[in-house]
DNA sequence: TGATGATGTTTACAGCGTAAGCATGAGCAC
DNA sequence: GTGCTCATGCTTACGCTGTAAACATCATCA
């Protein structure tokens, strides 16, 4: 009997791959030997590549897990967010590339999980726009911390620097000097997904603060904003 | 005569192509072909194309112009920052992809410039670790925010929406429609570079406050020097 | 003058996405 | 049962990719 697939086999089977070796080793006629079928075959349920690498991360981000709790004010609904949408980078290391390009994070949130969110920070105060912005800003924050702390990292960042920054060595102000060792001690310290996890905390924590101090008017003198 | 060329010829060709057509148009052949020459002859003068391509954003991401103005506190610095690496993104939209994969954004800012800024968070009071943190959380919220709302967007978020929220149809309580409609109306206005700008800010402004916040003592609530 | 090293060229190979045409088999009307 | 139709998997083929290896040309220097 000829073995037969279908499209949910196909994604299931090449995120399998792109979890074991990243997403670069999820071609078209891999994914068909890994389902005992020609690579060809693959097209009679997915359109090209890209459709099956938006199913991927259909798949992989729910956006059910997105909604926030139902008893969560504004903030304890973005921070669920960016715990959550953490945890699916963590645990499928190629879905950030999926998200940066082609696809758009927002697209992976359901429009009842967005506009929850919304609503959470419209009760809170906050003007729709400017909730929309935050929305886009947390989202961001997650991406961003995620970029910068997440595997892979197929080079060490110390051949980087010095390819990158090699006018370094021309400095010769003392200045510069401490700087630069600062910087060597900033370095130091690995980047992995435990420290992205406590960086993610320490700038989320401080954007949060500061919407929170934006929605208390009557103690800022100086502020002329006010939402 | 023989054309003759170098690395910095071919990372120029190169930057161009990608200013062009986009970063997967950067093929060795095309770069070769673009200076009179051979695809192969670029590999006497860099190692690979993951070696162009570092070299395109190190070219592309002058870390000089990331330092901060002279007389620019904490706060100012990291806007300056931000604002110039915001720069980059736009006017080079591929180096985006370059900085979330392989290489790391941190990678492209000197060892000078990282250590200026650690300075001037540890001026204000900061403990090292903290200052860390800090500036990763800026430089992540700039990529972050480039990731949501920088061209290119190949495909409508329309498409991807409705493919990946599919679940939406099934709500039936009238709060859930409330936050459909509304995530409906956030995602009408359009996600562009102007747009992106703002939403920099606005995640940029409450992530400073809150940090400004944390560093005065709770006794004085007093602010000068207003925008 | 002859050797040497640098650099551009040519050829070749394995891999990629995918268009086009062929082969198989299930479901259905008669 | 017979024959048609359609879905679906297979095969072949094309142009593209990165890059290894061998070859050709040239400038420089002893």
């Amino acid at each position: 009997m000829r073995t037969t697939i279908d499209a949910d086999a196909i994604t299931d089977a090449a995120v399998s791959i792109a979890d074991r070796d990243g997403l670069g080793a999820v071609s078209m006629r891999r994914v068909g030997t890994e389902l005992g079928v020609s690579g060809m075959a693959l097209y009679r349920h997915v359109a090209d590549r890209d459709d099956l690498v938006l199913r991927m991360a259909a798949r992989t981000a729910s956006s059910r897990a997105l909604l926030p709790p139902a008893d969560a004010a504004w903030r304890e609904s973005l921070e669920h967010l960016a715990e959550r949408v953490w945890d699916s980078f963590e645990q499928h290391p190629w879905l950030l590339g999926v998200v940066v390009s082609p696809t758009r994070m927002l697209d992976l949130a359901s429009a009842e999980q967005t506009g929850t969110l919304l609503a959470r920070l419209g009760d809170a105060g906050v003007d729709a726009d400017t909730a929309g912005d935050l929305l886009v800003g947390a989202t961001a924050i997650v991406i961003g911390v995620a970029c910068l702390t997440l595997p892979p990292l197929p080079r060490g960042i110390d051949f980087t620097l010095d390819r990158l920054a090699p006018r370094d060595a021309a400095v010769d102000d003392a200045d510069a000097a401490d700087a630069i060792a600062d910087a060597a001690r900033f370095r130091a310290r690995p980047f992995d997904a435990a420290r992205g996890r406590d960086i993610l905390r320490a700038t989320l924590t401080p954007f949060l603060d500061g919407i929170e101090e934006s929605l208390t008017p009557p103690r800022t003198p100086h502020r002329d904003a006010g939402a």
